[in-house]
DNA sequence: TAGATTGTTAATCGATTAACAATC
DNA sequence: TAGATTGTTAATCGATTAACAATC
């Protein structure tokens, strides 16, 4: 096992890695190469032993790799086993979207609560959840200890809200606003998921087809 | 002007220094430094020099960048300015989200048409277009021409229809469901927007907080 | 002119790929 | 044992950073 830092690279990669194996395990296969593997991903073999080295000796020589295992390894190297409690800020169509559309369980995140500051929102139930009013939001994470915060908020109203959630002890952030939290607070996690961006790539692609 | 191959890395940072410049536009800033922009961005100076520099010259020595030129030249080399046909395949909830939440005018997109397989689905008007059975999506794509696809579909669902939309003429696919389209075309343009892979990320991070 | 800042080349750093001994 | 495939070291490749001459 290699104790080097692991790199950005290789941590964006494993929920791939996690993916592929978990279909491969409902197929019902038990072993693969990273040869094989290699073939069904994009990656290079060599790539593959690399990543997986950067935990452990997960292989056995002549053998390859046991899919069960390595999909259950992956996983708790993820932190998908560790209950996590997030809050979701922000009840519009986006948020709704995202309280509806995730299944946030199969990574072990509990939706506790919904949060939003348009009154005519406050009280209506999404996936089972009320949406509270934003003016509750110290005594619920006072009481529930929230580590996630969910936003699904415009650029302004991130700014604004970021310093309570981070003094509420939240620690870390999936970013749907267009803040770049991570600047400031160099403390947190925070992943940013920018759609817009990977349109306008996709514009820039269309156009230089290469 | 650089006339090497534009690397992904520099690509996927183009929205962001679109984003940025757009923010300082708006402020009614006239030119920044590639030092300012870097202390505000998070990245160095050099970088953006380099980055820039891939597409041209547009800054001047001892004066700096004219931020509302740069601001269109980047949204140029994004091909922001071309229009672009699209049509979403999947109008459940998150296609819903989709369709309701992005400005894609903001990007040069037009939403052309939207297509389900359910029937309860089907002429129902979301953002002002009705949605259309999947068995009308040879007739209007022969008629519209449009070039990019938004899968919002399960993968299976995805697996089974990328084959015809790839011989109507699709170009482009903004790719949410979990198919790995890029492996099989080559010749297409593939964004993928895997919400859930941030989601391990983030959960990997809050475990080992560097 | 002096000061500032670019465009660009060179140096460094890190990530990917290749190679191969270890071993199942 | 022979064949297969890992774990790991070494080589390569590419991306980032530093440096500086050009020039506004």
């Amino acid at each position: 096992m290699n104790t080097c830092k692991i790199s950005d690279s290789v941590i964006k990669r494993l929920p791939r890695y996690y993916r592929f194996l978990g279909e491969l395990k409902s197929q019902g296969l038990n072993r693969i190469s990273s040869r094989e593997l290699s073939e069904k991903m994009g990656f290079t073999a060599s790539q593959i032993r690399q990543d997986l080295n950067c935990f452990g000796g997960f292989g056995h020589q002549g053998y390859g790799y046991n899919i069960e295992f390595l999909y259950s390894e992956i996983g708790k190297i993820l932190g998908l086993d560790r209950p996590k409690n997030a809050i979701l800020i922000g009840v519009g169509n986006l948020g709704k979207a995202v309280a509806l559309h995730i299944n946030f369980e199969a990574q072990g995140y509990h939706l506790a609560g919904m949060f939003d500051s348009k009154e005519s929102l406050v009280g209506q139930i999404v996936r089972g959840l009320p949406v509270r009013s934003i003016s509750t939001l110290d005594e619920f994470c006072r009481e529930s200890r929230p580590e996630v915060a969910i936003l699904c908020i415009p650029k302004d109203a991130a700014v604004a809200i970021a310093d309570q959630l981070v003094s509420l002890g939240i620690k870390g952030f999936w970013n749907f606003s267009h803040y770049d939290i991570a600047l400031k607070y160099k403390d947190v996690s925070v992943e940013n998921v920018h759609f817009v961006d990977t349109l306008m790539t996709l514009s820039y692609r269309l156009k230089n087809t290469d």
